[in-house]
DNA sequence: CTGTATCCGGTCAGATACTG
DNA sequence: CAGTATCTGACCGGATACAG
């Protein structure tokens, strides 16, 4: 353990860091791909049909930024009709409590939107 | 690599809820605003100069879509020169186990992104 | 199958100027 | 102080067509 990783509350006042991760995360499209690859190395077309509305193109794009963040790794199967997979790195599968506390936080604005009462 | 979904939230498939929440989370400059609400109720200008090239029509747009998402309250006193107050409903306070997951998985990236080994 | 190249149209960030 | 109105340009999403 070379650094002092110390965080959880105490670096989240302007951080760029943060910043960068969370609009990240919650760039079009991003979100939902990040959320089938946490269910397992996948597919270029079953990561397309998987998501509703998702282009070639669009998923492409999102594809590489999250490539070269160092999210997802791509690899290449050398068969004949190519196969390639996706699947997150190391980091990427860290982010596994992050999703998993949108996904609780999105239940509890959903329940207290449709009824519930505010502060 | 578990294929199997062993996590808390069973709706993280193809969820709308999910969806729009991560964006609306990770639409620019919310993650900031979000990130200064929760050290507690602050100003219009407070907000304007904790973040960076923020702009008066930048944070007021966003403001208005986190209050009217009900994540913030606003409070307009009926002093002289006028004072508004921003502050988070409990549906927003309770966005600090999400925004304290995303710091810390962004420090995880970072260290492994500046000579970490990935997967 | 797994992409890339290109174009187009909408949207949004950002600046400026003004209001209560 | 706390915004709003408006305009413009850049960027991005989406579609189409094509390539390895």
């Amino acid at each position: 353990m070379p650094e002092t990783t110390s965080h959880t509350a105490m670096n989240r006042d302007a951080c760029p860091l943060f910043h960068t991760a969370i609009e990240l995360l919650g760039c079009r499209w991003n979100g939902q791909i990040l959320q089938v690859l946490i269910g397992g190395r996948r597919r270029f077309s079953e990561l397309r049909s998987a998501i509703d509305d998702l282009t070639d193109a669009m998923l492409s794009r999102r594809l590489k930024d999250l490539e070269s963040a160092g999210i997802v790794l791509r690899e290449v199967s050398s068969a004949r009709p190519i196969e390639v997979h996706y699947e997150l790195t190391n980091v990427g599968a860290q982010l596994l409590p992050v999703l998993d506390a949108i996904a609780d936080w999105s239940n509890i604005w959903a329940r207290e939107r449709s009824g519930g009462s505010e502060l």
